[in-house]
DNA sequence: CCGATAAACAAAACCGCTTTTGATTTGATA
DNA sequence: TATCAAATCAAAAGCGGTTTTGTTTATCGG
């Protein structure tokens, strides 16, 4: 059904029913009463494409995540995308989710989608410190938000979780623990996220006048086999033995690792080399995932109410595209700890 | 830069440019040639949303999947969309995936989201056995491919992995094992693929002339949570402890699960229960996650090659929009096996 | 050489809506 | 009562393409 259609039945003009659907002024209230009656009586609805074409606005926002190919999107991902995902619904927009690929066709893939006009804005995940898309969406002149800031971009809206704090909070309860010798296994520091974590960990490691040469910092993927791999060559090289007693001076107590899929790998490597998780080598992973929970022993984490961090990211981006400026568009997000069984008390202390 | 200019800047007609960039036939090479250079020349492109009015196509498809409010996307969902990206970028089409809430929303939410004609067609994900999504898609006469089968449905088109084989491989394992009491956690049965899988474990309980009163079949989420809760109920139920002796005659010396996450939880119950995993309780999951390979022990499971089928999925669809008929778009995945610590021998046998 | 046919293009209709402009009616004011 | 403004609606012009129809010109067989 068209509003020819629709207006030719009532006896007026096309231009007079968009008019009364669209709360414009110049229409008798009256006629408008009648106009929404015969709308709501027949079920119209605007056709979209057509008002997209009039309004240039689409009524629909992406979420844009970048995968490596092979790989495939993280909880992290999903759990940001519900969160926006109810945010939008209630605004009246369409949620949508886009994955590139990294790698070289990234930026060309990006511009390909935002050519094809299917949404109004962008949602755009995984941020990394110096970030091509970024500067993309910018030089387009698309509205967007990012989870996670950039250091090297111009400035934009944000919306991120306080890495920083996080690692120094979880670096720091290692060290109250007793631990002094403490390995951080970290994502690649091109993502913005692991080099703020790397920066919390550093902060406590200094502040607290640990040897720094005694806390080696390892980049790698954020996934359990990286992890694994980095644990075993940490173990290796700094003879993490504490159970063969006072030659050994150089040995790690503890590991920390960005991510929990990292520390579920760091777990294995340490049971492999027959070393105790919690006793012998503490644990602490971030993001606290369903995987940390049920692990052998319960992983020590953080939390960073993921799904919250979607539904902000959402309001932010509804904002700016109301016309606020994005000075005030920022947000970081508060973290806690999750202490369970994978950390405890340096033996050596 | 719009048709009209163009057209202008070369002395023709909009139409023409348009049938000499759409390859119709009634234009001179000579004209075709030169609309083609100029059009290069200045990177013309049709107005997406233009172009979309006047075919009625959008160039997007989407991959739908309805989540609980609270939970979030599963992993599989990630690799569905990965893989049916992958395939549909090759096409020339843009995947979206979009998130529905499950409950009395989701088929107002799916049909709010097919009267935005976003897209030209839908991949299905997480299909029911009596799935009201399907039958809205039908009546709508919007093409889809639903990833795993109805059962009370009409026909359609759809990609499936082998359930019902993969939960007889792991059964028989099991059984050739020794074990003759086997539980099996499973999804709701109104999920197909709980169904099938169901009827998979039956068949080889069935077969191999088991008790069926020994081989409890317990349905829940799945998640590790729910998987914990229901290994635990099992364990007390059946006192599965088979430490203590010829005096129990009824204990359970294998789970099988339905997912790794349920795998997980099964697992973290045993140990609970002061068992041991692949040798007082064996454990087999579904769906070969990294967290089942780094779980204590290693989980044995059953892979799917999931990434496939998300573009076997987009595959289905193309032929399905090309008019090719239904009855031939449907396509069974196989499985296989991974076999790792999680189960062994039965201590009874 | 004439009429039918094909080739090549232009014109116009169409997709379905929004928004600007313009015209008519009504009401208030001087 | 003439004038001006406000209210109300219709007409027309976009938005930017595609597709149908129509017209002109060249080609060919008879």
């Amino acid at each position: 059904m068209s509003i020819a259609a629709l207006a030719e039945s009532l006896g007026i003009s096309t231009s007079t029913v968009s008019r009364a659907l669209n709360g414009y002024s110049d229409v008798s209230a009256k006629t408008r009463a009648r106009v929404e009656a015969a709308a709501k009586a027949i079920g119209y609805q605007p056709h979209p494409v057509a008002h997209r074409l009039a309004t240039g606005r689409t009524g629909a926002i992406a979420l844009v995540s970048s995968v490596r190919a092979g790989n495939f999107l993280d909880a992290t991902f999903a759990a940001l995308l519900s969160g926006a995902a109810e945010a939008l619904r209630e605004q009246g927009y369409f949620a949508l989710s886009v994955v590139l690929p990294t790698g070289e066709n990234e930026l060309a893939e990006l511009s390909r989608f935002l050519d094809g006009r299917l949404v109004d804005g962008i949602l755009l995940a995984r941020t990394r410190t110096n970030d091509p898309r970024v500067a993309l969406l910018q030089q387009r002149g698309v509205p967007f938000v990012t989870h996670g800031r950039t250091q090297f971009n111009e400035p934009h809206a944000w919306v991120d979780t306080d890495n920083e704090r996080a690692f120094l909070l979880a670096t720091e309860r290692l060290i109250g623990m007793g631990h002094r010798r403490i390995a951080f296994i970290n994502g690649h520091p091109n993502m913005t996220f692991a080099a703020l974590r790397e920066q919390g960990f550093r902060q406590a490691i200094h502040a607290h006048g640990l040897d720094a040469a005694a806390c080696p910092v390892r980049h790698g993927e954020v996934t359990a086999a990286s992890g694994e791999q980095i644990a075993t060559e940490l173990i290796a090289a700094y003879a993490m033995d504490t159970r063969s007693g006072a030659g050994n001076t150089g040995q790690i107590t503890a590991i920390l690792c960005a991510t929990d899929a990292i520390a579920l790998g760091a777990m294995a490597a340490i049971r492999r080399a027959g070393l105790t998780v919690g006793r012998d080598v503490s644990v602490i992973g971030y993001g606290n995932t369903e995987a940390g929970l049920y692990a052998e022993p319960p992983l020590t984490t953080i939390d960073h109410a993921i799904v919250d961090n979607g539904r902000h990211l959402a309001d932010l981006l509804m904002r700016e595209i109301n016309g606020e400026p994005i000075q005030g568009l920022t947000r970081l997000e508060p973290v806690h700890l999750i202490a369970r069984q994978s950390d405890g008390p340096c033996v050596e202390a």
